[in-house]
DNA sequence: AACAATTATGAAAAATTTTTCATCAGTAAG
DNA sequence: CTTACTGATGAAAAATTTTTCATAATTGTT
């Protein structure tokens, strides 16, 4: 798991971060806010310990930075206070739960479960078979690899997705993924079904999208 | 806005609609689920008003196959039940809200209102000027027109949209946007800005990127 | 004002995506 | 086993995106 600290006390971040690599996840640390943001350019993290009280950028403008941008890495506040007023801002400004100094390492571990536990029932991925569709990214995820769809194979594999198990002819195809009222005087459909299987089972090595002759196709996985 | 109502029984279902229409909103009526479904492909909705009994696919199916697919619209059930299994049920299945029958159409909207202000918190949209960027269709909306961008003007908007206010030098975009990590022997990070001002800048009247002499890129909005 | 450095721009070139087309393969039914 | 139809495939053509390049415009400095 990759794991931001931002965290101006190095003897808590250090600690932290001893005790993640220990477990073996990846942790960086940014000792403030304009250091967080730039270890966020280009890396990805699963989790970020925010702490409320930094130098600069406080913990609570970082998170409402970061959420006003369309980031919604999941963040947990680390206060040294324990009022009301603080778990109202935090979750307002848009944490997703908060730990209050001074704190066990256990105690952090337990509350990075639980909100990831949360945010995966949200996360903006589709599973099928061994693979995932990244919604954000438009890539389909199988064993740490990574496999670029074009904008219509992507549009044309959401749509198999969200119809999976039921048969789709070429009309609804045509009119939904390609929004044409006026059914396809030539076979785009199908030259685009033949580069998305290459694609999956190229990767995989099962066949995802089926042929019903007469009818359309047919999208099973799971 | 743009309400669908997934409900079996007519007559509520009417009643319903004629009422949404009256305060200047748009309704569609979907007796059950797998019309429910024919009528979201390619339509958007802003919220979807579910009944818990529905015949062939159930509210809570249903429910739970949007969700599976990565469709996150906000959906309010509706039940005739009053017991905590439902609540509990309900809220696994994905829905945001429920409201139990009979029900006023006052009660109605109030519901929507709440479940629409909490879901506006997550909405993957990042306002600028009088602009958005659309992150799921990557598009930039603007008095209801809709600007395509390609791969490249979108992360580049992105990037500065994260990092609005402050200047950027022309080696972190090159690292950033474009995963270089020498620097740009030519200027292709200034034909894409300019590009993507001349899409920006035709629509809204206001330049929102500004050049810092030397030093890189500005970008201002708000 | 003149100069050097930086940025902007139009247009060509290269790369990629999307569509078309001709042809081959597979399927159902007589 | 034919036949007629539907779907698959490789490759060409068209359209779009991305990059490159030559040149023009702008900025800061002397």
């Amino acid at each position: 798991m990759e794991i931001l600290i931002v965290e101006d006390e190095e003897r808590i971040a250090n600690t932290l971060k001893k005790n993640f690599i220990k477990e073996g996840h990846h942790a960086v640390v940014a000792l403030n806010g304009e250091d967080a943001i730039e270890s966020m350019q280009g890396s990805h993290f699963d989790i970020i310990l925010l702490d409320w009280r930094l130098p600069k950028l406080t913990g609570l403008e970082l998170c409402k930075k970061l959420r006003s941008t369309g980031n919604d890495t999941p963040i947990i506040l680390l206060t040294a206070l324990n009022d009301i007023q603080n778990k109202v801002d935090a979750l307002e400004a848009g944490a997703d739960d908060y730990i209050t100094k001074p704190f066990s390492f256990e105690e952090v571990t337990a509350r990075i479960n639980a909100v990831l536990r949360r945010y995966k029932a949200t996360i903006k991925k589709i599973p099928f078979g061994e693979m995932n569709l990244n919604l954000i990214d438009r890539t389909v995820e199988h064993e740490n690899k990574l496999i670029k769809l074009s904008a219509r194979e992507f549009e044309l594999l959401k749509y198999f997705l969200f119809n999976k198990g039921t048969i789709i002819n070429k009309e609804k195809i045509c009119k939904d993924v390609w929004n044409f009222d006026f059914s396809p005087m030539t076979n785009v459909i199908e030259v685009t079904v033949k580069n998305l299987r290459k694609k999956l089972e190229t990767e995989a090595n099962c066949s995802f999208i089926k042929t019903i002759y007469g009818e359309g196709y047919l999208f099973l996985a799971d």
